[in-house]
DNA sequence: TATTGTTATACTCTATAACTATA
DNA sequence: TATAGTTATAGAGTATAACAATA
């Protein structure tokens, strides 16, 4: 098989894991912890940041998400109690989210039937150097779109008129 | 780096890049076919498929689509003249979809540049044994998933009561 | 003037359940 | 009885644009 059709194969293979992937694991955060998927994701960033601390624009370009859209998220993270905004100390435009007790409680809930689920679906099929290439590829590759997607911020600007 | 702490990076690196992958191409084939990406995913299996041709379960089943979703996706893809639907030969009770030539017209049209965009976001930061790699690797990953994910024909039985 | 965040609004996608028709 | 497909309906997620407030 020559290699063009070799990316083909590669790159069809990724896409339809990950809406396979997406499946599986929506289905273990909402019956574990009655989370959206997006939700579980701001909830981890959040449990990985410094403090459990980030600013909300930080956060809508970590999280590719545009601003509208993490403000809808954070409200419904909020009104469930597991995050809260508060103004930010050294600037009175900015707000930051930070994860409650509550919040880590069910991260810390839903977390292991996660990984189980991962492993089921992704690891359980490789080998432990074809996990080793995966982190590799796939963090380059990650790296790689970051520098071509615009984040929210950047979509914005652009909208505004540059 | 410990094992386990590498599959955690790779399974988030897998994530975040599928992502941030779905906004780049979305945006090129709305942009050069006037397609959703969900829309594109069809064509492409249609043009695919002996005489281009399949039917409806089949093809919900392929694209992890629930039957309801892909009646929904096949009557715009059929208003745009891109598809066309007809009884099956043999079973009154199934529906052949088929890609027409102005579907063909569009996915000729579409194709160059999405290869172009998953060359330029995916591919520029891999050399060819990589590609090899993640080929043989995710091919087998989302082979498992299928297995554990079940079809929409599955789920379906299911709800019904089986 | 530029940036931060929210909200009003609209749109796409997807699913469940109910329905029709055929095997 | 089981399967194929559609439709009515509802809900989640996201984005754009307009807005208010602060830098």
């Amino acid at each position: 098989m020559d290699l063009d059709a070799r990316r083909i194969e590669a790159y069809f293979a990724f896409m339809e894991a990950g809406s396979l992937l997406q499946l599986l694991v929506d289905d273990q955060v909402r019956r574990d912890g009655n989370l959206s998927y997006p939700q579980f994701v701001l909830l981890a960033r959040l449990a990985d940041a410094p403090d459990g601390r980030m600013r909300m624009t930080d956060l809508a370009d970590s999280a590719v998400h545009s601003r509208s859209g993490l403000s809808y998220q954070a409200r419904l993270l909020e009104d469930a109690g597991l995050i809260q905004r508060t103004p930010s100390p050294h600037d009175d435009r900015s707000v930051t989210a930070a994860i409650t007790d509550a919040g880590r409680d069910i991260l810390a809930r839903v977390m292991p039937g996660h990984l189980d689920a991962v492993r089921q679906g992704f690891f359980s099929v490789l080998d432990d150097s074809q996990v080793e290439a995966l982190a590799v590829t796939l963090s380059a590759v990650r790296d790689r779109l970051r520098t071509l997607v615009p984040s929210a911020t950047q979509r914005r600007r652009k909208a505004a008129g540059g």
